[in-house]
RNA sequence: GCGCCUCUAGCUCAACGGCAGAGCAACGGACUCUUAAUCCGCAGGUUCCGGGUUCGAAUCCCGGGGGGCGCACCA
């Protein structure tokens, strides 16, 4: 995997606020000002008569005044109450009562920034050629979680892990001035520390840090998962993603995959002179595709607004303006099902290109995919449910009528007559809607008998107008438009067309909708007439894709469930947390 | 929405009608070259919630909740 952090951090990385200066509610900083014993208190730290220690405290949103003056307070805080069925608590309170003794020894448990000269994955670069052993003369300072801890009386090995990856500490506790002994002592597995020393190695050979001075950045109260099991149960992964990802690697591989994607795409759209830009996602009416909206309300207008189902719209309007490329990734929002496959919140891409075509848009989509593989993974072939993908171009591409002639073994067309294609969907065992024309009919046979058969990739060109309202009509058919789905493991992961850009056919494409919505069809597009308005400016002939960016992942990383690549998602709202 | 599965210590998992257990983490101790460190000791439980059956329920039944997987809708 060629994922690689450390490059872009190499020197001199802070960590901490740094320069922003924090304002706590409730009183300047560092001031001393005490606030009472009910500012920050522990849960479990056995409040007199409350009775029920267990209870979250009310005001834990709330940030100290000051860190002393919660010790200050909090000095009968550690006490972890009657222990009777509070292991949890317990091992919170023990933790908590470790930094407070840290701040009564003088250390601030919440130093406000250190100074990191190196990540742990550049050392291992730079000193991959010391042998067992060794001493550099090297002084660095580092700093991550300390996740792990092998103690051998006077002399004490550690894990540090930050975001390049891991390094060892080798603590000799004799080398250790009196406040890095404290901070030791007191620390936990999962607190984030920094440490100080010269670059060596081990006996054995594994490359350390031999600690001189250690700091601790910020206690873990709540213990982390099992450092060798990580964390399974599918319901905490999605919720508390942060401990998903601290604990389990294979998930930081996926969401290194996500974002590595994203970044080449844009970087690529870029290099072809595209613009980012960004339009609505409260819009009045959501187009641009078939999709039941979710609706909010605008209180200063009095108006309810949709939340966008796609962004093509707005995007070809400010082709009209101008920007002859422009590209969105964009957030759009569908109120639908929840599944292995689907988010109510999902990324797609969507890029237009002035002047070109639909031969056009299937050439960027290839560029963009194969941009996105190289950067994220370095491969090109991918394992999927039906089989290893490989994505290594040209694609091929087929015609739909032709790929449908071959799988029902008789020619089929949007032009024959709806009742015969209606029977022929019925003997497939689909479903049909007795006011589906002969394209959607078309298109349901593609969508229900050919589309899971196919492997990919493969550029399936030449939809049914039907089901295509903003696309351009095929010269020489004008049942058929200008339209291709890029499918992979029998799966739609992207979509694009020759935009239509006469304004009078997009009014009649849109009439035609209007009269699908009257017929009770809930899949119709809305009318748009700021939209017809625009095309009456001139749109160019324009180029116009869509690509999934999380069915993409997926596909890149290898994982079966949408939600192991969308950091938060949907979920059923938590009863309490805590 | 329907069907199937699942929920036990902070984490990972046993126990499947008969005393709720282990590993990791924690806690006390030993240890100057480990790397899932090791060793000795100790502690930790509303078995998701509510009801029922039973001499006895984590276990069986009913209801509820969270989650997962299929199906349906969809990208």
């Amino acid at each position: 995997m060629q994922v690689g952090h450390g490059g872009p951090f190499a020197a001199a990385l802070r960590i901490s606020g740094g320069s922003t200066p924090r304002t706590y509610r409730g009183g300047a900083p560092g001031t001393g000002t005490l606030r009472t014993s009910a500012a920050w208190e522990a849960p479990g730290s056995g409040r007199a008569g409350s009775g029920r220690p267990s209870a979250p405290p009310a005001s834990q949103s709330r940030a100290p005044t000051c860190w002393r003056a919660v010790v200050t307070t909090g000095a009968e805080q550690p006490e972890p109450d009657d222990r009777s069925g509070r292991s949890l608590d317990a091992l919170m309170a023990e933790r908590r009562a470790k930094r407070d003794a840290l701040a009564a020894a003088g250390v601030d448990p919440y130093p406000a920034r250190f100074d990191r000269t190196d990540l742990a994955a550049d050392l291992r670069r730079r000193f991959a050629h010391l042998g067992p052993d060794d001493r550099t003369g090297v002084e660095v300072a580092v700093a991550g979680r300390m996740t792990a801890r092998r103690g051998h009386g006077k002399l004490v090995f550690a894990t540090l892990t930050d975001v390049s990856g891991a390094v060892q500490l080798l603590v000799q506790v004799a080398d250790l001035d009196e406040p890095s002994a404290a901070v030791l002592e007191a620390c936990d597995l999962g607190d984030w520390i920094g440490a100080t020393g010269e670059v060596m190695t081990s006996r054995r050979g594994e490359l350390s840090v031999g600690v001189r001075t250690l700091v601790l950045l910020a206690k873990a109260v709540r213990p982390l998962p099992d450092k060798w099991h990580g964390l399974s149960e599918a319901d905490t992964r999605y919720r508390q993603r942060e401990l998903d990802l601290l604990a389990n690697p294979e998930t930081r591989r996926v969401f290194d995959i996500r974002f590595a994607t994203i970044a080449a795409m844009r970087q690529a759209l870029v290099d072809e002179h595209f613009v980012e830009v960004e339009t609505p996602i409260l819009q009045a009416q959501a187009g641009g595709a078939i999709a039941r909206p979710f609706v909010t309300h605008a209180n200063t207008l009095d108006v309810d607004l949709r939340l966008r189902i796609a962004p093509e719209i707005y995007l070809k309007r400010l082709v009209v303006g101008g920007y002859e490329r422009v590209f969105e990734v964009a957030r759009n929002f569908r109120n639908e099902g929840l599944s292995t496959r689907h988010n109510p919140e999902f990324t797609a891409l969507e890029a237009y290109q002035a002047f070109g075509d639909v031969e056009t848009g299937m050439g960027l989509t290839e560029r963009l995919v194969l941009a996105a593989a190289d950067a994220a993974t370095g491969r090109r072939s991918f394992a999927t449910r039906g089989g290893d993908v490989d994505l290594t171009p040209p694609w091929p591409r087929r015609e739909l009528l032709e790929l449908l002639e071959e799988a029902l073994g008789r020619p089929v067309h949007p032009s024959q007559p709806a009742g015969d294609l209606a029977t022929l969907c019925r003997d497939r065992g689909i479903e049909v809607d007795d006011a589906w024309g002969a394209g959607k009919l078309v298109f349901e046979l593609y969508d229900k008998v050919l589309l899971p058969t196919l492997l990919g990739p493969v550029l399936v060109c030449g939809f049914p107008v039907e089901v295509s309202p903003l696309a351009r009509h095929r010269a020489g058919d004008p049942t058929l438009t200008e339209r291709f789905e890029l499918v992979v493991d029998g799966r739609e992961y992207a979509n694009g067309y020759s935009e239509l850009n006469i304004p009078e056919e997009q009014a009649e494409r849109f009439r035609f909708e209007i009269e699908a919505a009257q017929r009770g069809d809930p899949e119709a597009h809305p009318a748009d007439l700021a939209f017809v308005r625009s095309l009456e400016y001139g749109l160019p002939p324009t180029a116009g894709i869509g690509i999934g960016i999380d069915r993409l992942v997926m596909l890149l990383a290898e994982v079966d469930a949408i939600r192991d690549v969308i950091l938060f998602p949907m979920l059923r709202p938590e009863a309490s947390p805590g």
